[in-house]
DNA sequence: CAAAAATGTCACTATATTGAGACATTTGTT
DNA sequence: AACAAATGTCTCAATATAGTGACATTTTTG
């Protein structure tokens, strides 16, 4: 099936060019256009299938994340890794957070589910802070900001190809950790 | 004169979706679409003035960031500084190096004069790693990507509002010196 | 192999975007 | 006020993109 081809092409493309013609999806994805709208109505369905794929991949991989440890300095770590096996789905779909008003209502309660998700996560750093264990002078904010940011650079880093893929996670969760505060 | 005007709406929209509509510029730049191909014959011709005011800003602020010091670290501290005072245009700068392909030629000499000169400003780089100031386990292609993101992760922060403007350089300045093993 | 499902090709319409001409209106300068 | 430059409005034609129907071809499955 080439439903999924699609899916994925339409992630890497519209991650790097939001406007981008479904012609250049659909060549990405080695598949007529035809046949792209076969399987999605119009380039919002395509759209939503993009973010509701999106979201599954990240809770899957944050719901391992948690599993394996119950550190939360580990489970930090984790979630860093997380998002870099998610690779420009992860980047994509915090990129739209900031676009919600371009976008039609997703199905109902799958959005705030996930944010809501998202949220949770994130809700032990300032626990972190308390405990000294990071700096407690930095915002939520922008450590958020820092996370998203670190695993885009470890994305570009992989995709430049100017940096042995096999380093990039090491790097990302040292460069990461030391840029919040740790050791 | 509005011509600069759409150029920094160009290249404020352009960074945030590379293929809108040129209305969408010309509305961002509260001007009529026929005023936008007055000053620029079409898309490309446009791009290419943003492009030209992009490596302008950056390398007039990359020259004030050297003059201010010799000291390698506090350079590269006011490198750090210059580029989260293009803001957008260093973002939209890096995103179109990758990208070189869909871009026709620019005036001679002038990429090639700013590659250069940008190579030269991370010459210092390899000799703050073999004097142990930073680490030196990581690669220059990973500082350079890290320094790349830390700017636009403080971009983000401004633009989000959820961080204080005028601890935004602070923050990145600490994160990025110790996500390269500083201090 | 034969039927069914998936995909490709071609044709067509509709809409969006682009670029430019003609002329009115505004703005700035002397 | 008078003039020139800049900009806006309306119009039009050319091109690009989007979406669909009909039918051929390929792939999958039993």
């Amino acid at each position: 099936m080439s439903k999924q081809k699609i899916i994925e092409s339409a992630i890497f493309i519209f991650n790097a060019d939001f406007s981008a013609s479904l012609d250049k999806v659909a060549t990405h994805a080695s598949v007529s256009r035809r046949t792209l709208h076969r399987h999605f109505k119009d380039r919002q369905d395509l759209l939503d299938a993009c973010i509701f794929e999106m979201m599954k991949t990240w809770q899957a991989a944050m719901l391992v994340a948690f599993k394996n440890s119950t550190d939360p300095i580990k489970q930090l770590e984790e979630m860093l890794y997380a998002g870099i096996d998610c690779g420009v789905k992860y980047a994509f779909l915090t990129k739209l957070q900031n676009r919600a008003e371009e976008l039609s209502a997703l199905p109902t309660g799958d959005s705030e589910a996930y944010t809501k998700a998202r949220d949770r996560w994130f809700s032990f750093i300032p626990d972190l802070g308390a405990k000294k264990i990071i700096n407690n002078n930095l915002s939520i904010a922008w450590i958020r900001i820092l996370f998203t940011h670190m695993i885009m650079a470890a994305v570009d880093a992989l995709q430049s190809g100017d940096v042995a893929p096999n380093t990039i996670k090491e790097n990302a969760w040292y460069s990461f950790r030391r840029s919040i505060g740790m050791d």
